[in-house]
RNA sequence: GGGCGCGUAGCUCAGUGGUAGAGCACACCCUUCACACGGGUGGGGUCGCAAGUUCAAUCCUUGCCGCGCCCA
């Protein structure tokens, strides 16, 4: 069956695609074989496939077949995470759009909802990853074939298990922290999952009087005590960006050597907001965080609100006081504001109140209760001006913290939860990097990995949703709290009778997937799988889950396997927009990877992405690029079609076929070579190398010399040898060219059921023939000369001419008559001395060639050639000669490089002398 | 404020202590029996700036300028 003329990747794609998958070849069975395991990163179930998958996967597929061509027993692990609050927030959004809403539902009911919308609309993104080539897995442990969810029960069970052990170890805790709530979603989220952004805001300064009408004096001096500035004050100044949060101060702080505040340390100031008989008194109090030289170097204290005041109210005992609920909107619970600021002044003036209480008590006057935190603000700007005690208001950027899901201010919020002792996790993979048991590539991120594990905060891994794990603990009615894998459990540590209540909260989804390089192989049962395959040996990430997940995979493997999770941790950057920019949907710049594989084919794509992963530097999107990736496509394309044309076809041995021929020995020499040079490359992970070592072998090498070379006379010899080149090529191709190299190798010959998806790495057994390798170059350099001189003189590329060799060269162009006919298109060859007249003349490796021309040329045109050669050698040569005439150069210089600079010289001599003796030749 | 990275041909990017590379773009030539998504030939770079180390610096060191990212 003929080839088509050109390469149409649609056509081919799907049919690969599928009878890979359903002949089993992503996981061929090698039971004997040495494993080599990969796990994907998760894509959340809601995802589609975005062209940063697209690269990480593209990576994460080279890698796979490489090692599967090797022989190798390869794992790629696949699935898909539950994104507790992104899948949450899509089926409230369907509700929402049938004027529905999640809480018209018992939590049972919703989750089922969302099992039904994953079952329909959750596989969008395994479906992609298929059109991208990916020979993932997708069977292993799977339920409806489209890999593993980290909601499957056998990866529940593995959840709960790491709840309850963690939890039995003292490493995860019930504690009150400041946490970041997003009021729009109502959860807490982790520091991870939090945005600090610069926004146009506002710092308003406010008067607190201090109590009982006191005064003292306000000195201001500058660096050698001069006084700048003094009055007298009954009040002190606080700057604030939020002074909706002032209901709930605890205190006042200034630095300890702050002197213009020294009078005032230990006295007690009014909060001037709320009803004027119910004023709050709040002591001020010194502690390091003010900074004297920022605003007015007092800072109001409202530990529960702010993550810095939280650090102050701990250190020095101050209450801090709820104000909101859980949108935001200031406090409606509670006793009446004139009991809750009594009971406060009654702490601020020294009696003793526990957390629980603090945490009951509703500072909000009834004017404000209910009120959104934003109205709030400017009703208690608003009263404050209106009494006279604002001093003033300035316009600032100010940094505020957005969930990265609902896209709303984050307000820090005094809550119960769950932590994990992430520091104490974070001790064995750090040593392991360390010690070298994870490698991380490129190795620069080793610093950013430690920087952030050594200063691990405690990970807060309860989130109010219905989506999810559910948290494995149940309450008594005492506050007693029992941890168990199942309520039975519980129930039999409570005792029979205890009415127990299940945490309704559950737990985030980076805890899970930190499982997946174990659960997904079973743990925590003693599998085969799990002793076979972990540690993994890669995993590919870009960098910007390198906190989020990487870490957080190597703390839950190092704990509960006692081993690293894999061996190499490889990160790779962002892909960008053409101009450099970040993509975001916003800004709409978004390229969508599938519809670059319907322009210019899943292999192109993939193939971009590997020649473009340089280690370390993000890639920009370069459409002409891939364009030239989706050519070389067609080039290897057009060139089996040649093959196939002329008889060549699949070869029958893993080894180098016997040649004779020089081209033969010479392009074996080449296969050789680049075999090397990319298993080199794939050794250090240099995607970039590799890809680029194989399209240079197959279009310079193959393609526009080797074809060339045998054009004409293709022997037996020459088929045997071109089709195992080009097998070769297809195998060496094949992890970032899956499609193409697979139909090629199908269509080029009988390959008795044995598909290029788990053929053989090259092994070609064979040398690189120096005699027949310096023929063949000094033979491509003769044939660049040749077409150098026809195009300068003017001369018709296919113009065919004589040419007067040296005689000492009379075996070499015996050996190459053929290719001189048709490549150098020499009519006839001598080797006496060349007639008197017009000619050019070449110099290939030192030796002339004179190419008489008479009546042809334009002798002026010939010597302008000629001048320029000379002169650029002449430049060379003396440039050499100046470096050896130094005797520095000489007496201390390495020796070899005194050395090769010594032969380039005379090297560059005579050929400087060859080109003045052919100008002169000229006349 | 702390940390990391980048600045090489018009563009996108490799690279090395000893004469600077690729792809694309550009110019010219070629409808030669695989391929015009092709073939051939060529032009184009004081390797951000300055100083230092060295026989020798695009590469190592320091400073500066410009750009980006992460953390606080």
């Amino acid at each position: 069956m003929p080839m088509e003329k050109t390469f149409d990747p649609a056509a081919i794609e799907a049919k690969w695609a599928h009878e890979w998958e359903s002949r089993g070849l992503f996981r061929p069975e090698r039971p004997n074989a040495q494993p080599f395991t990969i796990v994907n990163p998760p894509p959340n179930v809601t995802g589609a496939l975005h062209i940063g998958h697209a690269l990480d996967n593209t990576l994460q597929d080279v890698l796979v077949r490489y090692e599967r061509l090797r022989g190798k027993d390869a794992l790629w692990v696949v699935g898909t995470d539950h994104a507790g609050i992104a899948t949450q927030m899509v089926v409230e959004r369907q509700l929402e759009a049938r004027q529905d809403k999640r809480t018209n539902y018992t939590r049972d009911e919703f989750v089922e909802k969302v099992w039904e919308w994953k079952a329909t609309s959750g596989g969008q993104i395994t479906r992609q990853l298929r059109r991208l080539g990916c020979s993932m897995d997708w069977s292993l442990n799977s339920r409806d074939n489209n890999g593993q969810f980290t909601m499957d029960p056998h990866f529940t069970r593995a959840v709960i298990k790491v709840f309850v052990d963690l939890h039995r170890q003292g490493l995860i805790y019930r504690d009150k922290r400041l946490v970041n709530w997003d009021p729009k979603l109502k959860t807490a989220i982790s520091d991870l999952e939090v945005d600090a952004r610069e926004v146009n805001g506002h710092m308003w300064h406010f008067k607190y009087p201090l109590a009982g009408g006191e005064t003292y004096r306000y000195v201001e001096r500058d660096g050698d005590g001069t006084i700048l500035f003094e009055e007298e004050r009954d009040y002190i100044s606080i700057a604030t960006t939020r002074p909706e949060t002032m209901l709930g101060d605890g205190a006042v702080a200034v630095h300890p050597d702050d002197e213009r505040y020294r009078p005032i340390v230990g006295k007690l100031c009014e909060i001037p907001v709320g009803p004027k008989e119910h004023r709050r008194l709040i002591p001020i109090i010194t502690d390091d965080y003010p900074d004297p030289n920022f605003g007015s170097g007092a800072v109001k204290i409202t530990g529960a609100h702010d993550e810095n005041d939280y650090g102050v109210a701990q250190r020095n005992g101050i209450p801090m006081y709820r104000l909101m609920d859980e949108v935001a909107a200031m406090r409606t619970d509670g006793p009446s504001y004139a009991d809750a600021a009594a009971r406060a002044k009654a702490i601020a003036m020294g009696e003793k109140a526990s957390a629980a209480e603090i945490d009951k008590l509703n500072l909000v006057p009834e004017a404000y209760r209910g009120l959104d935190r934003y109205e709030a603000r400017e009703r208690v700007v608003a009263d404050i001006d209106a009494e006279g005690l604002m001093i003033k208001v300035e316009d600032k950027l100010i940094m505020q913290p957005f969930g990265d899901r609902g896209g709303v201010v984050i307000e820090p919020m005094l809550t119960d939860q769950w932590y994990v002792d992430a520091k104490t996790l974070a001790q064995p993979p750090m040593q392991a990097v360390r010690d070298g048991r994870i490698r991380i590539v490129p190795k620069t991120w080793e610093k950013t990995f430690f920087n952030w594990m050594e200063n691990i905060q405690p990970w807060c891994v309860s989130r109010q949703l219905w989506w999810g794990h559910r948290i494995p603990a149940w309450y008594a009615a005492d506050g007693r709290i029992f941890v168990a894998e199942t309520e039975e459990e519980a129930q039999a540590e409570a005792g029979a009778g205890v009415a127990l209540t299940r945490d309704p909260d559950v737990l985030d989804t980076w805890f899970s997937s930190a499982l997946w390089p174990f659960a997904t192989l079973g743990w925590p049962d003693d599998t085969e799988m799990l002793r076979r395959h972990y540690p993994n040996d890669v995993l590919v990430s870009g960098f910007d889950i390198l906190f989020f997940w990487d870490a957080r995979m190597a703390m839950q493997g190092m704990h509960f396997m006692n081993e690293v999770p894999w061996k190499t941790l490889y990160l790779h950057g962002l892909v960008r927009a053409p101009d450099g920019q970040k993509m975001s949907k916003s800004k709409g710049n978004v390229v969508d990877p599938l519809g670059l594989i319907d322009q210019y084919g899943a292999d192109a794509l993939r193939f971009f992405m590997a020649a473009m992963e340089s280690q370390g530097r993000d890639i920009k999107m370069d459409d002409a690029r891939l364009a030239g990736y989706r050519n070389f496509a067609t080039k290897l394309w057009n060139a089996a079609r040649f093959c196939e044309a002329n008889g060549i076809s699949a070869s029958t041995s893993l080894a180098a076929p016997a040649a004779s021929l020089p081209v033969n020995r010479w392009i074996i020499g080449e296969v050789a070579d680049t075999v090397a040079a990319m298993e080199k490359a794939f050794a250090a992970f240099r995607f970039d190398d590799a890809a680029n070592a194989i399209y240079s072998f197959a279009w310079d090498r193959f393609c526009d010399w080797y074809l060339e070379l045998i054009k004409g006379s293709i022997d037996e010899e020459t088929k045997a040898v071109a089709g195992w080149v080009l097998d070769q090529i297809l195998v060496m191709l094949h992890p970032f060219m899956p499609f193409i190299t697979e139909e090629l190798w199908t269509g080029l010959g009988d390959r008795e059921g044995y598909p290029l998806i788990t053929a053989k790495w090259p092994e070609p057994q064979a040398q690189r023939d120096a005699q027949a390798s310096a023929d063949i170059d000094w033979l491509i350099k003769l044939v660049g000369e040749l077409r150098g001189a026809k195009a300068e003189l003017g001369l018709p590329p296919g113009a065919r001419l004589t040419a007067h060799f040296p005689a000492s060269l009379k075996g070499r162009t015996d050996t190459l008559a053929a290719q001189l006919d048709r490549l150098a298109r020499l009519d006839a060859i001598h080797f006496d001395p060349a007639p008197a007249g017009a000619s050019a003349q070449l110099v290939v490796e030192g030796e002339t060639i004179t190419v008489p021309l008479e009546g042809v040329i334009d002798t002026a045109a010939e010597r302008d050639r000629l001048s320029k050669a000379l002169a650029a050698a002449v430049k060379e040569r003396d440039s050499l000669a100046g470096r050896l005439a130094n005797p520095n150069f000489v007496d201390r210089a390495k020796p070899e490089a005194v050395e090769k600079a010594r032969a380039d010289h005379d090297a560059k001599a005579a050929e400087a002398d060859r080109l003045t003796a052919a100008l002169a030749r000229l006349g």
